[in-house]
DNA sequence: AATATTTGATAACAAATGTTATCGCCTTCC
DNA sequence: GGAAGGCGATAACATTTGTTATCAAATATT
């Protein structure tokens, strides 16, 4: 389950088994809500099977800012990190398998990981990177066009366009559902 | 000039003059080009004096990411961290009195910086703030509209409307010169 | 199996935004 | 003191996108 961090994040295996018995097993059926909008989010999830969403509530509509698949950690993260009510909820759209660790024992082993020069590079690297993707996002509102940006779906996060509900998608890329079908009815039909 | 980074990063007085003479000072006129697209980022940038914007060329179109101004420092980030050439564009917008630092210089303090864990913590906190605020302008690009994107740059960046040419201001919105003077002309004449 | 509920397609019309062109006001530069 | 170019406003028209409503298909629920 937790391969991936122990490629990116070498340790003993003692400590894995240490850190392992931290995380919480749970399953949960779709539409389960995981944090609400205005709670404080005390937990992160990893996925194990499944997908979540991360949307808010804007004038009524529901708009969706993130998708998470299998072996990618979840939460409202600027909630979870600073203890602030989060802007956003956090929903499950299929049923899923999820583990799930309390903000206190992550900083533990946080506080643990920053302690080691290679681990904690590790760390800042995987920040840096973050922010580059989320540039990356939003040079793509400025630069691309609907049709442009569902192209890119396609191509870069196919998993979004195969799993998740459409009317998901159509608010993830700015427009309304009716236009992401006539988009997408357009490269049909123009092909 | 380095006092907010004195507040930030506490040091030792001798420390930061030693720090202080990695950096070099130059003056330079409006629109002068600090970085290629193309080129790799070598320099680190910081405003003592003038606005400086971020831009690529998009199909022949000149499109803005980012503004800076004084006591903020400036690079293409990604190409100045990966070693990658810069997507981006760095460029004057007025004649500005600027420091730079080289690559190497600046990994030799980072380096050192790391090695002190309060020190380390408050660049892990500067790395997660920045993720967060790129976060909020993917967000408002999903939740707000132009007009309304506007009205935010106003209250939030007074500076960017006051002093920068309103033709960059429009790409960074992500509109036309055209709609944006639209825009404008709105917001007045419905007050 | 029957019935809701969710999801997605489509049409008709309205509103927002882009395109192209023109004009006028400033700077800047000889 | 012109001339040239940068900058911004505006108009007319084209295109894109949103809104509202309706229908059909798929899925969940009983």
């Amino acid at each position: 389950m937790f391969d991936q961090f122990r490629n990116k994040f070498p340790l003993t295996d003692e400590k894995w088994m240490e850190y392992a018995n931290y995380f919480n097993r749970m399953e949960v059926p779709a539409k389960t809500m995981l944090l609400e909008e205005g709670e404080i989010s005390k937990k992160l999830f990893i996925i194990e099977k499944g997908c979540i969403r991360v949307w808010f509530n804007n004038n009524g509509k529901d708009l969706t800012t993130q998708f998470f698949f299998e072996n990618q950690s979840v939460a409202s993260i600027e909630s979870f990190m600073k203890k602030f009510p989060s802007q956003a909820a956090v929903e499950t759209i299929e049923p899923s398998v999820l583990w799930w660790i309390s903000k206190n024992d992550l900083d533990k082993i946080l506080e643990e990981i920053k302690e080691i020069p290679e681990l904690r590079d590790r760390l800042i690297d995987v920040l840096f990177q973050r922010t580059f993707d989320y540039m990356k996002y939003f040079v793509s509102f400025i630069k691309d066009s609907p049709t442009q940006r569902y192209l890119n779906l396609i191509k870069e996060r196919p998993q979004i366009v195969q799993r998740v509900p459409q009317h998901y998608i159509a608010s993830y890329l700015g427009v309304t559902t009716v236009h992401l079908s006539r988009i997408k009815s357009k490269l049909l039909h123009s092909k």
